[in-house]
DNA sequence: TTACGATCTCAAGCTAACTTTAGGTCAAGG
DNA sequence: CCTTGACCTAAAGTTAGCTTGAGATCGTAA
């Protein structure tokens, strides 16, 4: 074999790295987050199950999709740690990812029409657009501006 | 009139606040960064145009869709400071958002597409599975976690 | 045995996008 | 004159998500 721990059952963390793209510092990070959890070899080594590549796959999907650490290590609470998850537990963890998909192109998609309106009316009135309606804002609480409306 | 400043021709920061949405110290930041600026009163205080509450919005818009500020100052920087922008003038920067929206739109369906055919299939095979391959995640240089990869 | 890459632990540093704090000024009403 | 709310500046603090640095150890190959 090429390398090492090539027939082994756990692998160490380099190799995690290299298999999922991300950097082994990320790795520790998520692990200290609890995302991922390891054993350690005699060596006091991490080595990890085969099956934390797909786990940190998952975790780099989710987050394209835009949830935050936080979020992930929520979904992922319902995969076992220990031992690898069956086809069942991804498909129950997958559909969250496809609502939350299908909410954001719901929420693009009007997003989009508001704008081609703008765009096409040519209004920008402040009264009328609903593009520029801080209202809207008032509601999410993610990242970015907070809102410091006064009640009137 | 209620408020003071209210039948004048510029506005000061606490009402473009009120208007749009944001904090005052967010507003004092983006005047920081460029995105927007200001005239000073007498007693030193900053005057902005009305026009400045479209233009804030737009920040607002821009950074739901994703853009980083130094991308909304790029776009902003088409539009005049100083004088109220022409329906020309949103028009244009608005087509950029919505090319921006429809490729979000089209990396999403993507998304789903790979995230159905996985659930799907239950392949879960990280040789086969386009959802979990890392390849495609060598390219983007957005935020999050950076790409880590020996040549091989 | 020696060397060298892979790992380890902590702690500190970094970027984005703001907020908070501290101490001072402006403007208007009573 | 005094108070009060809106504003000012400058600097430091905050959260997320990692990376970097320093100094030490592991593990394997020559």
């Amino acid at each position: 074999m090429t390398t090492k721990t090539e027939g082994d059952r756990t692998i160490p963390i380099g190799m995690l790295a290299r298999r999922t793209g991300v950097a082994v510092s990320a790795i520790r990070f998520y692990e200290e987050k609890g995302l991922v959890r390891s054993f350690r070899s005699a060596g006091n080594q991490r080595r990890f199950l085969r099956s934390d590549i797909r786990r940190i796959s998952f975790i780099l999907i989710a987050q394209k999709l835009g949830l935050e650490l936080k979020e992930i290590e929520r979904e992922l609470a319902s995969l076992p740690q220990g031992r690898t998850p069956t086809v069942k537990d991804w498909a129950q963890i997958s559909s969250h990812l496809r609502a939350r998909i299908d909410d954001q192109m719901a929420l693009l998609s009007q997003t989009r029409e508001r704008l081609d309106q703008c765009i096409g009316c040519g209004c920008l009135s402040l009264t009328k657009c609903q593009l520029f309606n801080p209202g809207d804002r008032a509601a999410d609480q993610g990242p970015g501006p907070h809102v410091d409306l006064e009640p009137a």
